[in-house]
DNA sequence: AACTTGACGCAACTGACCGTTGCATTTACC
DNA sequence: GGTAAATGCAACGGTCAGTTGCGTCAAGTT
């Protein structure tokens, strides 16, 4: 039965957005009374906080394809197609919807942790078979994927195509390799200036 | 009077967030009857989207420091400050939580595209100066360096310093002129190899 | 078998806010 | 001075949020 509120929760939230949740209409939905609901979770929020809890605990398959581009690149499409469905837009906007201390934030906090940490693999991957230099910052690199593509959909709301992904993802991988190479170049030349 | 109001909208909107604003407390911080909102804008969606397009009227400073790199990371730096701040996480919000065929929907697409314009002058002056190859697609890269930033503080809310925004630009950038000259040799190399 | 406990359903209630309407009043323009 | 548009004011019906009291049912306890 709690299961059958949450679904509801999610089913609502899509339909009917951050703002025109109705916890009558969720009971209803779940086939359960309105009292109820109140007595388990007693806030909306808590309940959309739970929902999207038990949403975000599915877990995150992680490409590997034995090629970093490649790994990246269909990271950033499953990413792209995810946020670009409705329960995706859905899960965004309700994160968002919330402030910066409230449970939600809480929730978008771990949610988010948990990609991260997941998709970070690829990164690890890359760096023991030698296509990226060892010390990179996975976050950092799953970041520079995965933000260019969020903000596309979110701002401007244009798609973003294959091509643009590869593009993406070819700028951050030989931006971090050549500038790896760069800040090494750089090093040893000071070595033998400086002493 | 107009003015009056819609200052009171992103007052309320800042204070009490999107799904907070009440109409009769909006009219009251303006010192205005609600029913004159309401026979003005009708909605309190078209209240919200004539707000918000008001205040994305404002001009946008785009740094001009005679370097892409400089020029870059002080456009990040803006971005961040703004978006950390109460007043553009609340924009943000509210964007957001619009569906895709708002009326809010195209106050963000229009927000969007004056901005990416306005900056798309950054890399112009570069490809000018030489600093970038030409026929680079400018908002691809201020999506890329404006992207990680957003999602980093709307995703996971970590801040971003200003180590981490030179680290970006410093991808982007060389990830950009080294993919090109990259693929110059690409091209060069088939051209006298597959005929 | 009788009892206790806990979860749920049901109905009703108060209160807040929405959006509307009819009317008086002001303002501005001709 | 007259007219039309914009605003203020007060009151309304309607919807939903939460709350409360009571009845029901199932599970475990003694």
């Amino acid at each position: 039965m709690r299961a059958a509120v949450l679904r509801a929760t999610i089913a609502a939230l899509v339909e009917d957005g951050v703002g025109g949740l109705r916890i009558e209409d969720i009971a209803q939905r779940a086939g359960v009374n309105k009292t109820s609901v109140y007595r388990r979770w007693g806030t909306r929020e808590a309940l959309l906080a739970d929902a999207l809890l038990s949403l975000s605990a599915a877990e995150v398959p992680v490409p590997d394809e034995g090629d970093v581009r490649a790994d990246l690149v269909a990271l950033a499409r499953r990413i792209r197609d995810a946020i670009s469905s409705p329960v995706g837009r859905s899960i965004v906007a309700a994160f968002s919807s919330g402030g910066r201390d409230s449970d939600l934030a809480d929730v978008s906090r771990r949610f988010w942790r948990a990609r991260f940490e997941a998709t970070g693999a690829i990164v690890e991957r890359a760096v023991q078979r030698g296509e990226l230099p060892p010390g990179v910052d996975a976050q950092e690199i799953i970041e520079s994927i995965a933000g260019p593509v969020w903000l596309r959909i979110f701002g401007p709301g244009e798609d973003v195509d294959d091509d643009r992904l590869a593009r993406l993802v070819d700028i951050v991988v030989t931006g971090i390799t050549e500038g790896a190479q760069e800040v090494r170049g750089r090093e040893a030349g000071s070595e033998g200036a400086t002493p």
